[in-house]
DNA sequence: ACACAATCAACCGATTCGGTCAAGACTTTT
DNA sequence: AAAAGTCTTGACCGAATCGGTTGATTGTGT
């Protein structure tokens, strides 16, 4: 392990996105890792030389998102903010952030959250111990916000619902895109909010 | 083939979604015809005697949804539909009813959309060789619709793609619950679409 | 009892798997 | 420039799995 963290950065960042990608896709069993290797660009035996076996590299990845996330989102998250919509927007633009630097953490920790292989069952389920089913950012998004504001005939839960939908979808398009269709897409999505408060309040 | 389908009914359609499942999954590549049989609940050397081989079942696939999809949802559209939301839930119900037979269709022929292995790769291009980019759900949705009603701070190009979203994500969440959580679904779709009209339209 | 179709465990050669290793290529030290 | 260390990889290992076959077993209709 130290030999893959004197890597520098960028090559480093490379192979986690490479692999971050393949396992987010695949899964952790159908994912070889050769795969991993020739999309990254480089030998497999350079997989195992930093990262010992396929477990380790998993168990690595998923660490090391569970932190990402915990710093970058968790962390970073201002729960002053009582609005509803901006909330929901202030969460996107973290994960936005997040997702700048590795495009795939987000597909690959759900993944993970739902892998069930013999070979990494037990990790995982010491990793991921703590929480429910929802994801951390609709826990964020959603607990403490204010839901006064809405019309008496609109039905926050619904609007709950659909925003649940909307992020799903607009977060798979999300994935692996460049930094600047990332950045419009944002923009079309913090759209979609403004238009929501506009006709959704009293 | 004429093996496959002198089989009741009921058992062929357990191995076409055991099958159109692990293939939308998957991809063609990472699918093993053992997956598939032991997910079926048969033996790897039935699927051979039924399909010949993994490519011939494929293929079989392929025509099948693009045909049911063709007879259930493209040729039972009412054209005369003119209100956009309308549309979208009538080709949504069209969707879901397709669904209730077989759950993974629309997985499955997003997932053949896309797919490069070599060894089919030909084939697909001449069964999708018409139409473009867009799913077929959209196209009908989108086209011919009227547009007019919309408030005049109400961005009709964003509803459309907030529309996209939201049936993405939603279609992501029916692929391969039962029947019943599929109405549900549904209803709350519905919902969605009541709620938007309400609020958007002048 | 017999013919015949349905079914599958066991098997085939080929490929791919996770993982290793000896030998280049490249730096660094002397 | 030679030696010593570091990176990197192609070739390789046994084991597993791949797509596909087959011989034997089961069941079924007559």
């Amino acid at each position: 392990m130290e030999k893959f963290l004197n890597l520098p950065v960028e090559k480093q960042n490379l192979i986690i996105d490479a692999a971050l990608k393949t396992f987010a896709v695949h899964g952790y069993k159908k994912t070889s890792i050769s795969d991993i290797a020739s999309s990254a660009g480089i030998s497999k035996a350079m997989v195992f030389h930093y990262f010992g076996t396929k477990k380790e590299l998993y168990v690595y990845l998923v660490n090391m998102c569970v932190g990402s996330i915990s710093t970058e989102v968790v962390e970073k998250f201002d729960e002053s903010i009582t609005d509803l919509f901006d909330r929901i927007a202030y969460t996107s633009k973290l994960k936005m952030n997040l997702m700048k630097k590795h495009p795939y953490v987000s597909s690959f920790i759900q993944s993970a959250y739902f892998e069930n292989d013999d070979e990494v069952k037990e990790e995982l389920k010491t990793i991921f111990s703590k929480g429910d089913g929802r994801t951390i950012g609709k826990k964020m998004a959603f607990d403490g916000a204010d839901f006064s504001k809405f019309k008496d005939d609109v039905d926050p839960n619904l609007v709950m619902n659909m925003i649940d939908w909307i992020s799903e979808g607009y977060m798979s398009k999300m994935a692996g895109v460049g930094e600047s269709d990332l950045d419009e897409l944002y923009k079309v999505f913090e759209e979609c909010l403004k238009l929501f408060r506009r006709n959704f309040y009293k």
